[in-house]
DNA sequence: GCAAAAGTGTTAACTGTACACCCATGA
DNA sequence: TCATGGGTGTACAGTTAACACTTTTGC
């Protein structure tokens, strides 16, 4: 991609993505480290993001930068909200990094953030123009972000738990055919607590919402589990009838 | 007030309010109408806002667009999103409203939408510098907006119902001492159906975040109502329990 | 045969829901 | 005394939460 930046770009705009993924052990999120610049040597990791196009809505904006590093289209996408305090992007190394990357690096930004789930097991990221280097780091490790990142990535926290107690959305995170189990300890790393393992799986096919396949785990030294799909017809009529409570 | 808006405000990027109220009848959306401008008869009622200056952030802006029509400060506000579809300024009525009204007419914006929770009988909302007049609607009466206001105010019905789910923010469209009838019918106007008296009243003082004062009615010709306040403590010890499920 | 994870039922406590009548007041 | 809204209890159904052992597989 080859932009003219003095026209094509709102210079006071940006998109910034906390993308979620999991790994079947941990829950995970992509984080860029920057390129370095200047003498600058600490090295924060941030999110993925970039000024949006004038002629591109703000959704649009999003799945362009979720494209770049996943080469995937139609991901699970939810606004954040917009994030335009006076001094988030006043840290030294911010600063930095600004000036050697942006034709106004002192104007102020607001951004607009989203959250994406995906199945990072269908895809390796792949370096983008602002990034060096892109890797999936545990949530509980992730400490402190560049810009007001670390603020952005929690309210992406609270927002994917608050969404998994009223919808079923972990399933964006899981491949196609998945068992119970992982699903299980998808919600247990999601909810931040354990979760009894009975009246998880009796709540999951009470519900309905998912699909026992024919078809179970191969070469595994215990007890092949049973595979399952989401049941998405299931769900759009649990809906109808006005479910949104999980009770997670 | 009188800003220099060539070197003040942020051109790309407005904020826009949806305030409601509760006039114990009915939930009401306060609104303003425009004043004409050129031969454009149609007058489609809008949502309060304004352009952001360079020097505060967005909440700051829209409590200074509370402030101006309200008087009020400390106002109940919840961020509702960031809007910025490529069309929101493109009806013909609201692009004659923008050439007389603002410096760059055709740039782009994006606006970061607000919902508001007052309390109607506390003051009379005056007309702003952009409003020819300003009034309280019943929600169920608003049909269409300016702009891409009807998305906003339909995207704020539903956050706060959602919300009313999880928190007692209802609180905030009363008066400080308020009767459980009145709680039980301004519930009944988010929700939009009926809640059983019985239950409705047992679940806000069993929860205890109801006190009960020494004080009643006074003139009315039936059996006079006692008032009650918010309870906050107590709520905040629930939160810390983990509540967040009122059950509607 | 053993290690490892899959899979399965019952009970008690709690929560939600449906429902109808008497009470206190002003006019 | 009547019209108006305030205020109260009970029973049934459904949901949540706690808890431990047997099964199937690979090595």
């Amino acid at each position: 991609m080859n932009y003219n930046y003095e026209h094509d770009l709102n210079k006071g705009i940006s998109v910034d993505c906390v993308i979620f993924g999991f790994d079947f052990e941990k829950l995970k999120v992509l984080v860029i480290r920057r390129k370095p610049v200047e003498n600058i040597s600490e090295s924060l990791v941030s999110l993925p993001g970039d000024l949006i196009f004038n002629d591109e809505n703000l959704d649009q904006a999003a799945q362009r930068v979720l494209k770049e590093l996943t080469d995937l289209e139609n991901i699970y996408l939810e606004q954040l909200g917009a994030f335009g305090d006076l001094d988030r992007l006043s840290k030294p190394s911010d600063i930095a990094w600004l000036r050697s990357n942006r034709a106004q690096p002192e104007a102020r930004v607001i951004t607009v953030a989203y959250y994406a789930l995906v199945n990072l097991n269908a895809f390796d990221p792949k370096p983008s123009n602002f990034a060096e280097s892109v890797s999936w780091e545990p949530v509980e490790d992730i400490k402190s972000m560049a810009f007001d990142h670390l603020e952005i990535f929690n309210k992406a926290r609270e927002e994917l738990y608050r969404k998994l107690k009223i919808q079923p959305i972990g399933f964006n995170l899981l491949p196609k055919k998945f068992t119970l189990s992982q699903l299980h300890k998808l919600y247990e790393a999601i909810v931040g607590r354990e979760l009894d393992k009975r009246n998880f799986r009796r709540k999951m096919i009470k519900l309905e919402i998912v699909k026992k396949l024919d078809e179970k785990q191969k070469g595994v030294p215990h007890k092949p589990s049973n595979f399952y799909e989401f049941h998405v017809e299931n769900y759009k009529r649990l809906v109808n009838k006005g479910f949104d409570n999980f009770g997670f």
